[in-house]
DNA sequence: CGGGATCTTGAGCAGGTTCAAATGCTGTGG
DNA sequence: CCACAGCATTTGAACCTGCTCAAGATCCCG
């Protein structure tokens, strides 16, 4: 194991992986995005009909097991419960763009509602533990309780935020501002989780990293490299210490 | 006027330019994207308030008017009833990118449910008339009418998948992969809304055009003009003809 | 310990950008 | 109705960022 790693205290540093036998309780639920859900449905403490659903289909996925397929019916509402996970689209010759990676507490699947089938495919990056509400569950509690749709329009409209975003990316901003963007994107949605948004594992390949950015696998090292002698941050293989984020900001933004 | 305009005549060609004075009637909004709303509530022929409400909410732009700008409070759910509307982001240092073009019968607003704030801004192309549906109207009517949230759900879906294919386009084709989707993706809008597929007006710029694919406008040119060389098309300033949609597809698919 | 996968670095190349300039269109005011 | 200013489009030429190909280093897993 490497000095970067041996320095970490396992929580408040990197998320966990999920373990097969761990109880996953409505209360360990509360980190899922589907709790959102759940938590516009019921008052506090209530009745917790729709939680106890999910938490009784839960499944667990080993690095590179996929979660469903493009085309796949739309079987259900996945929440990574812990892990993480990444979503692609395909060319028909074959070219992949991933279109995002999730990690714990965020829903998959969504993007699906209109058409009934699955528009991209999702395969797990590391061992990950996934809550499903299948769809026809969600949808007979989304008759008796209005509110559970528009708590999907939110979930909805936040992914087209996203979006927005990763396409400003792509189409205007070079090498080193997709990378810094990237990273902080990360520190971001990890701090929100209580863990270190300074230090952190990723759970991607360079090679993921770049497809997703839209560079090849080759600038993203460089681009590592050039950071890591302007003190940016420090990379052991994947684990990362960023050093300043407010450098890495500027950057970012162009 | 040039040849290639005067030889068209301008029903079944090019969508109509807005005009000032003409009725607004329910039955000429049937191509409104906020109908397929409407047709979701009220039975056919049946009691049709939403669509009046919608109607007697209609106003003029003229080119280069502001719909809405990015972080103004979202109002209303906007619905092109004629003419076209660009949408994009900015970035800090004011760098645009172009996240969609709306033509007749397509509908703005709704990726900024969530954060009750516009995301993006919105500018006229060109005259154009404007459905609005105020929020308001469009929530009390979601608490009577559930169904009107699952049609939203649908069309927040359907935006999603089209941002994933822009993100494929941006992340991974090259310059005449991404002119040849814009322009197919263009003609299936017009054919589905019963204009010519093959001979129809770009209502943006060349620059516009670069923005959204992710390239400068001197390469947009150029591939316009090695595109006419190989008569796959031809271009007299805005309009555009084009004579092999099945070379366009198999350049746009890689 | 071995082999495959992942990561890193170098060298040369190319697609696309940038800068510059010519041409043509449009619409606005007199 | 015409002239002119300003914008959009087109084309050329030099340059540069990031890609491809290749090879070596390192790690991880059984």
């Amino acid at each position: 194991m490497t000095d970067v790693v041996r320095m970490m205290p396992n929580r408040l540093t990197t998320p966990r992986v999920a373990d097969k036998n761990e109880v996953c309780s409505p209360v360990a639920c509360r980190d899922c995005g589907i709790y959102g859900l759940c938590r516009e449905v019921n008052g506090p403490g209530s009745d917790l009909r729709l939680l106890e659903t999910i938490v009784r289909n839960r499944k667990m996925f080993k690095r590179g097991d996929l979660l469903y397929r493009a085309g796949d019916p739309l079987r259900a509402i996945h929440a990574i419960r812990c892990g993480s996970v990444k979503t692609y689209v395909l060319t028909n010759d074959g070219r992949m763009q991933i279109t995002g990676f999730h990690v714990t507490g965020e829903l998959l699947g969504l993007g699906a509602i209109a058409a009934s089938h699955y528009a991209s495919e999702a395969r797990a990056l590391e061992s990950t533990m996934v809550c499903e509400v299948p769809i026809e569950v969600l949808e007979a509690y989304s008759e008796e309780i209005p509110s559970i749709r528009q708590q999907m329009l939110k979930i909805l409209s936040r992914e087209i935020l996203d979006n927005q975003e990763l396409m400003l990316l792509l189409g205007k901003k070079n090498a080193e501002e997709r990378l810094a963007t990237f990273l902080l994107s990360l520190s971001r949605r990890f701090e929100k989780r209580s863990y270190s948004p300074t230090k952190f594992n990723l759970s991607m390949s360079r090679s993921d990293i770049g497809n997703y950015l839209g560079m090849a696998e080759e600038t993203v090292c460089r681009i590592f490299t050039r950071f890591q002698d302007e003190s940016l941050l420090t990379t052991e293989r994947r684990q990362v210490q960023l050093h300043d984020l407010d450098r890495l900001k500027s950057i970012a933004l162009g």
